[in-house]
DNA sequence: AAAATATAGATAAAAAAATATCGATACTCT
DNA sequence: AGAGTATCGATATTTTTTTATCTATATTTT
C-alpha cells in the first residue's frame, strides 16, 4: 500500500549508466572509431562485459557476434531510450553557488538539457545575466514558466524555500522537478520528482574508504 | 575475470539512503523530539516503512515495538555506520564552479566532511580564499596532501586534466578520491574512486516523466 | 585453410534487494 | 480494565539485478 509517492521505475542501474556510455561513445565517434564492443566500454568504466551487454540490450539495439556494436547505432539507441532526442527546455531557481555551476555546465548540451532561465528572491541578481541566462525575479515563476511552456525545473534555493518554490513551479504547468535541496517534496500525483543527494555518494565512498583499510 | 576496480560494496541503496535519515533526524532533534517510527520516516522520504526498517537494522540499532526508535541513538548508529563520527579532511581540486559551490556548502559540516584547502592551476586563483579556504598553486598537491596527511581528495577540475591530478593526489598520499568529472580514473588497487555522474539523475528524471506521460 | 581468439545473444543460475506476514509489545482511548 | 491501534523484530517470500554458461558468428593469426 504505502504513500505512493512517485511511481518505481525499473532498472535504474541501468539508467544511471547510460549518460556515461553516452559521453565515452560520442568521444569515440569523434575520434573516428564506427564499432565498439562491451569489452572496451567495461574496461572504461570498471565494468564487468556482462553488465555493459545488459545495459545495451535494454534499448533495444543489437550488436554482431563477433565484432561488437555500431557506435552510431548506439548513441542513436540511447538517446532514445532516454528520451534525450529532443532538447528539453527547463527553468533553474535560485541562482546561487550551486545554481550558478550548473547554469554554467556544458556537460548539459550533450543531454538534451536546456537551461532557458534562472529565477532568484535576490533583488541583486534580478535583471542581471548568469552564463547568459537572465535571472527573473520568482514572482514571475509561475507565469514565465507557463508561458514559454517548460516542463522541467531545477530547484537550487535554500532548503527552508524547496516547497514554497516547488509548488511555483507547479503552479507554471512543471511537471518535473530536479531537485537539489535536502528537502523531500510533497507534490501531486502527476508531477515527478528527482532528489539529488550528493552526500550519497559521499556515503558510499566513506564505506568504501572504511572497507578497504578493515580488510588489510 | 574482469578488471577489478574498486571491491564491490554491498547494500549500496540502503547507504544511499543513509545520508537523507541523518538529516531528516537532525533536524527532529532540533525540534525537540526523542523518539521516531519508521512509518514516520517512510511517509517523509516516500519510501515504505519496511524500507526504512531494513535499512537501520543494517546499523546496528534496535528500536522498541509498538513505540519506534529513539532519535538520539539513530543519529550516532548512523554515523558510525558511515564512519562519520570522526571528521574526515579533504582537499579540494579544481575551484572553479562546481568547486566553489562545494566550498561553500555548509551541509558537509553535518556529513562529517571538512575540506581544509583548494588546488588550482589559474594564477588568478591561486593566493586567494575561497569560503576562508586558501587556493593553493597546484604544484604544491603532493608536498602539502603529505604533509598535511590528507587522505581524501574531492577532484572538480576539467576533464582533460583529470587523470593528472588524480595521479598528484595519489602520490601525496591521497586514498580516496570523490570525482565529479566526467573521467574513468586509473587508479592503482589501494586507492578507492566514487564518481559521481550528475546527468545520472538527468536521465533517470527523464525516464521518470517518459513514463508518467506513456501511461496516462 | 585451419586454428585460435573475440564477440553478441540466449538462456540459466545466483545473489541481492524489496516486500509480506506474523507474533509480541506498547501506547491510546473509551 | 479492555479494545483497538501502532509499532518493531524475526522470518519467509517475491521480485529484481547481477553473473555465468554455452552457442553461433566473425576476425585474426599461423
Ligand atoms: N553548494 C553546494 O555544493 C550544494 C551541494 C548539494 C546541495 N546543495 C543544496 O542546494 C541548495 C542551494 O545551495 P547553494 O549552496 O547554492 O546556496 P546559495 O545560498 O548559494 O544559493 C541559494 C540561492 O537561492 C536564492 N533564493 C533564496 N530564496 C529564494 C526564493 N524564495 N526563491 C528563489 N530564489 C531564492 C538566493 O538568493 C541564492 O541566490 C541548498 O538546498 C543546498 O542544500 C548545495
Ligand atoms: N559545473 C557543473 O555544474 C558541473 C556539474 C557536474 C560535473 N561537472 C564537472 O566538474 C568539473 C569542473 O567543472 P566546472 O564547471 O567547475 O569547471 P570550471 O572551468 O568552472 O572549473 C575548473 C577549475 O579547475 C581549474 N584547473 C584547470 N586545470 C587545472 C589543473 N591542472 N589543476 C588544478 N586546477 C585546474 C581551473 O582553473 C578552474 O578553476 C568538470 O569535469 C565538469 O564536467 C561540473
Amino acid at each position: 500500500m504505502g504513500f505512493m509517492g512517485n511511481k518505481k521505475v525499473q532498472k535504474l542501474p541501468s539508467i544511471r549508466r547510460m549518460p556515461t556510455y553516452l559521453h565515452k561513445l560520442t568521444q569515440m565517434r569523434k575520434n573516428g572509431l564506427d564499432t565498439v564492443s562491451t569489452t572496451i566500454m567495461a574496461r572504461y568504466m570498471n565494468l564487468e562485459p556482462i553488465v555493459v551487454r545488459k545495459d545495451l540490450e535494454l534499448t533495444g539495439v543489437t550488436g554482431q557476434p563477433g565484432v561488437g556494436y555500431k557506435i552510431k547505432d548506439l548513441i542513436d539507441a540511447i538517446k532514445s531510450f532516454l528520451n534525450w532526442h529532443n532538447t528539453a527546455e527547463a527553468v533553474l531557481i535560485g541562482a546561487g553557488s550551486l545554481g550558478r555551476a550548473l547554469l554554467g555546465y556544458e556537460g548539459f548540451e550533450d543531454y538534451g538539457l536546456n537551461i532557458i532561465a534562472a529565477f532568484d528572491a535576490d533583488p541583486s541578481k534580478i535583471g542581471s545575466e548568469i552564463h547568459d541566462r537572465e535571472v527573473f525575479d520568482i514572482i514571475r515563476l509561475p507565469e514565465l514558466a507557463s508561458r514559454l511552456q517548460v516542463n522541467m525545473g531545477i530547484l537550487c534555493v535554500p532548503n527552508e524555500y524547496a516547497q514554497g518554490s516547488a509548488d511555483m513551479m507547479i503552479e507554471g504547468g512543471i511537471n518535473a522537478i530536479w531537485n537539489f535541496t535536502n528537502v523531500s517534496l510533497d507534490v501531486p500525483e502527476h508531477v515527478v520528482v528527482q532528489r539529488e543527494v550528493i552526500a550519497s555518494g559521499l556515503a558510499v565512498l566513506s564505506v568504501k574508504l572504511n572497507q578497504r583499510i578493515m580488510e588489510e
